[in-house]
RNA sequence: UCCUCCUUAGCUCAGUUGGUUAGAGCAUCUGACUGUUAAUCAGAGGGUCGUUGGUUCAAGUCCAACAGGGGGAGCCA
């Protein structure tokens, strides 16, 4: 038989071209059948759905058969013809199959009945070929694609920063270390401290924590640049919410203040939404009956409504007046809790919230200081379900307030020269935020652990895969 | 890092007040069935009860330490 190009099962599910000879390839769901007739569910990754073969026992070889067996790899030639059973448009009458690659069914891990998550996360190799995790990366990808997509098409230039760091100085929490020093033997200087000057750069680097102070950089000459990379935190946190690598996005915008700011952060969450409600339906709706009943209800909600704004004072004096009674009690100057976002988002206002004008303790050094003198333009968006799925704010662009900020918290100015000079040449108001991609992921997907979002995921005594 | 829960067959779990030979469903294997839809029906195999130590005549069951995992909190995105 004459060699006919691979279609993918994407493509011959929507075809209508009956009685014509095609190829596919794939990894087998389940055989079924007896006999005389089996049917072999064949699914390739393109989209959730398995194309169905049809083989006709007798006119096979029963050793090609026995290998045909649930994560088996094969290649299947035959006609395409409209389906006789149910359940699927079009099914493939098997002429020919050859097998790539047997799976041992005594011990392939996967089987045709759902596991729990955290098996799966034990087998990170082999969970990208179940149902949950294709759709999973099929919209992490999706996603991936809308904020390249929404920022080119608004005029932003997507602006590579470092992934190495000279400056610890970020704030955004601890850092891993880049070192290629012998951490066994170490260069020492006379004090008994680390030579640093005998490093690899020449002095201590780590693994960036946050590209928005080089991206504040590109805004000052482009105008507006968005970063979208991996970033590291050495944080021990054990949470559902939290990975020690992870990926974020962030635009930064000259010209933009804070109004501005959300403008673009609500304009931006909504499209993304949109993207993935129209490109990923099926999908979707496959985690919506599998995980999450009201998935695509709520993503849908969060569409139509507008985010409430409101800023701190206003929203201490609410969660003051709940009559709640919350574990950290509340008061003017603390960060406000998780059980204080949760209440704010999920019961009082009932939609994703807008929370603006900090008090200036707790916060950066770089965000934009008010006149009260006592709060700093800094605005977080708090989603159901995620708490702060984007920080961000209005950046302090007056040389002398920066550099006295950096004084009060104990910033090294010295190692900052490079960022604080920008506000001694040609400075402008400028603005921007940082969304966590996984975080997002989690929302529109529905998962209810990061660590099922992302492919290979890296926390704290776990980086297996 | 703190609090809390869990760890029994390949997977998901049950296992009584500590008491003979540790159970189920699914998966796997064998057989039956001419169109199945996470097929169905019948049968079979499959376990050092996370590890180490302790209490006891006797430990899957009680105690301790350690390891791994989940949930909550903090740190944050």
């Amino acid at each position: 038989m004459e060699k006919i190009k691979r279609t993918k099962v994407v493509d011959l599910l929507k075809s209508t071209e009956y009685d014509r000879t095609v190829n596919v390839k794939g990894w087998v769901r389940t055989k079924r059948g007896n006999n005389k007739i089996a049917f072999i569910a064949l699914n390739d990754g393109s989209v959730i759905h398995n194309i169905q073969i049809v083989v006709d026992v007798p006119g096979f070889d029963e050793e090609i058969l026995k290998k045909i067996t649930t994560g088996a790899s094969v290649s299947v030639t035959g006609k395409l013809v409209k389906s006789l059973g149910k359940g699927q448009p079009v099914e493939i009458q098997a002429a020919e199959i050859e097998v790539y690659g047997t799976a041992d069914p005594a011990t392939y891990p996967l089987q045709k009945k759902g596991h729990s998550m955290e098996f799966l996360r034990e087998i990170a190799h082999l969970r990208p070929r179940t149902n949950t995790f294709g759709a999973v990366l099929r919209i992490r990808h999706s996603l991936a694609f809308a904020i390249h997509k929404y920022f080119n098409d608004h005029g932003f230039f997507y602006l590579h920063t470092p992934i190495i760091t000279g400056s610890d100085a970020e704030g955004a929490g601890e850092m891993f270390r880049v070192t290629t020093l012998d951490a066994k033997n170490p260069p020492l200087l006379e004090n008994g401290e680390v030579n640093f000057k005998e490093d690899f750069f020449g002095k201590q680097t780590n693994l960036t924590v946050s590209g928005q102070l080089e991206a504040e950089l590109g805004a000052l000459a482009l105008s507006q640049v968005y970063t979208f990379g991996p970033t590291f935190r050495a944080e021990n946190s054990n949470t559902p919410r939290h990975l020690a690598e992870f990926w974020m996005i962030e635009p930064e915008m000259a010209f933009y203040d804070i109004h501005d700011d959300m403008d673009l952060a609500e304009d931006f969450l909504k499209y993304l939404v949109q993207y993935v409600l129209d490109h990923n339906s099926d999908d979707l709706e496959f985690l919506n009956k599998m995980f999450d009943k009201e998935l695509i209800r709520r993503l849908q909600s969060t569409m139509e409504t507008k985010y409430k704004r409101l800023d701190y004072t206003t929203a201490i004096g609410i969660l003051e007046k709940s009559g709640k009674k919350f574990e950290f009690p509340v008061s003017w100057g603390v960060d406000l809790q998780a059980e204080h976002e949760k209440y704010l988002v999920e019961q009082h206002f009932k939609k994703p919230v807008i929370l603006t004008d900090y008090p200036k303790d707790i916060k950066a050094f770089y965000m934009k200081q008010n006149d009260d003198n006592k709060t700093v333009r800094a605005m977080d968006v708090l989603f159901p379900r995620i708490g702060e799925i984007i920080g961000g704010s209005q950046r302090e662009e007056d040389y002398d307030k920066l550099v006295r900020r950096c004084n009060e918290m104990n910033i090294p100015e010295q190692e900052m020269w490079w960022y604080i000079e920008t506000r001694k040449y040609g400075t402008v108001p400028h603005s921007g935020f940082g969304l966590g991609f996984e975080r997002m992921v989690l929302f529109i997907t529905g998962m209810k652990n990061i660590r099922d979002v992302i492919p290979f995921p890296r926390t704290p005594q776990n980086a297996e895969f």
